[in-house]
DNA sequence: ATCGCCAAGTTGTATGATGACCTGACATCT
DNA sequence: AGATGTCAGGTCATCATACAACTTGGCGAT
């Protein structure tokens, strides 16, 4: 079901030469067999080396371009990128699909959260304030109106993480949010049926505004540890008749008119 | 929703057509103008309504195939992959050679590195402490043959990593360690100098060990933390005569000889 | 009704041509 | 001699076209 891990779909049975050709030119850069900065041979030439088109080999720099393997000069060639040798971070989109990567993923998040929420306690100005207090307002109203409040959510976590100063953080956080997008409807879901986690959620989050505000580090540290802590527990909690379903849910969401 | 304007504003500005075309569409994919796995336009009517070639095309579709974004069967037609909107972490090769934004790195690091010696004290086994201990025995003895002791520094840190038993959190610290090797450089190569950072370090790197060892996470945590916020001190005292000259240090000190 | 097969449509690959741009060599000028 | 201008060749960027490989749907024979 998984054809997006570009190197191993090449190694094995790859239906295109394309993905067969980047792979090898991959391997020979971060392999160093070009050396930092160094030129690569014409694109002429590497047809003829590896047998096929210009095309095909205009494809796979085209990749390793987008990967920031390669950069090319118009009317000079194409060169080894002085980062060549920096892998992008990448989680198999199965991860969000368990209750123990999640699990763990959260464990992970958590960390960043409070991290987050300390530094944001530092370095907070009145906008930043403004814009919590307007996400929370947003997530009540929201709640009240029979939403989920997803969107809110998430967008009073963002606040905090801007907050932070810190572009590292803000991105790191936003990358984790993709696999718990699911986790977080779950929940959020649920607490439109359990009043006492509704509040609680609201607890916590009025707990980290407020040290943020107060400017107050260590106890926004362990406002939004506990926010997390929870959050893992919640999902346990709404997990246990999920993450079964999970595999129909997620069919049907996907198409839901078949 | 509004993915036409900020789509245009990209086909604009960026250098080369393919990359042009290739925003655009990551746009609308992300965006969700196209909805889960369903047939995107054929390449001619792209290349169409672009108004560029159908090659120009092939390399952006080409693209985003390599980012996981998009699925191509011959015969059939270009698809929007299942995983489309998990999109991977990417840091700029740029973040390693400013002060700035490796001390916001080391900053992110701080809190992961935090969180995984805590559970490091709470998960570990006899066969990771030894792995510890023999890391930093070897890094000892790098450091009395008058070598920087990257590699065993790394290690260490590696092997606390290891025992929190969360792939994520290993996955994201390697990651960010990659950016961090040139000041993890500069600052060992400052304490073969200064006996006493390395003396620091030293004590450091033991009090971490001492807290996982012990099974006390809050110990383990405090212990993680100062390491990082020391390390980001000894950055900015090593980094004084070094983030000027950093080009060629950097050049020089990844490729010794030629 | 089922099966086989074909035709249209689509992606994959190849090829040739043209434009834009860079680089180094050479000629020219100061 | 050194700086500057010019030119030719090489290289990437883009385009256009053609064909091969493959999928899909429908049509007809059984």
């Amino acid at each position: 079901m998984n054809t997006q891990s570009p190197a191993f779909a090449a190694l094995a049975t790859s239906p295109n030469l394309a993905e067969k050709v980047a792979s090898v030119l991959r391997e020979q850069v971060v392999g160093g067999s070009y050396g930092e900065a160094s030129r690569l041979p014409t694109e002429s030439a590497m047809s003829l080396q590896f047998g096929v088109s210009r095309t095909v080999v205009r494809e796979a720099v085209s990749r390793l371009k987008s990967e920031g393997l390669l950069v090319s000069r118009q009317g000079s060639g194409v060169f080894v990128s002085s980062g060549a040798h920096m892998r992008p971070l990448h989680i198999e989109a199965e991860a969000s699909r368990s209750e123990d990567s999640v699990l763990q993923i959260v464990e992970l998040r958590r960390a960043i959260e409070a991290e987050s929420a300390a530094l944001a306690a530092q370095r907070r100005d009145r906008s930043d304030l403004n814009a919590m207090r307007a996400a929370l307002r947003d997530l009540d109203s929201a709640v009240s109106r029979g939403e989920d409040g997803v969107v809110e959510d998430v967008r009073f976590h963002r606040t905090v993480a801007e907050a932070s100063r810190n572009p590292y953080i803000i991105s790191v956080l936003e990358f984790l949010g993709q696999y718990l997008q699911g986790a977080t409807r779950i929940t959020r879901a649920n607490e439109s049926r359990r009043t006492d986690f509704a509040a609680a959620v609201k607890n916590e989050h009025a707990a980290v505004l407020a040290a943020i505000s107060d400017g107050t580090p260590a106890a926004a540290r362990r406002a939004a540890a506990r926010h997390m802590d929870n959050a893992a527990k919640r999902i346990r909690l709404a997990g246990k008749d999920f993450w079964r379903a999970e595999g129909d849910e997620l069919a049907r969401s996907i198409h839901p008119a078949r």
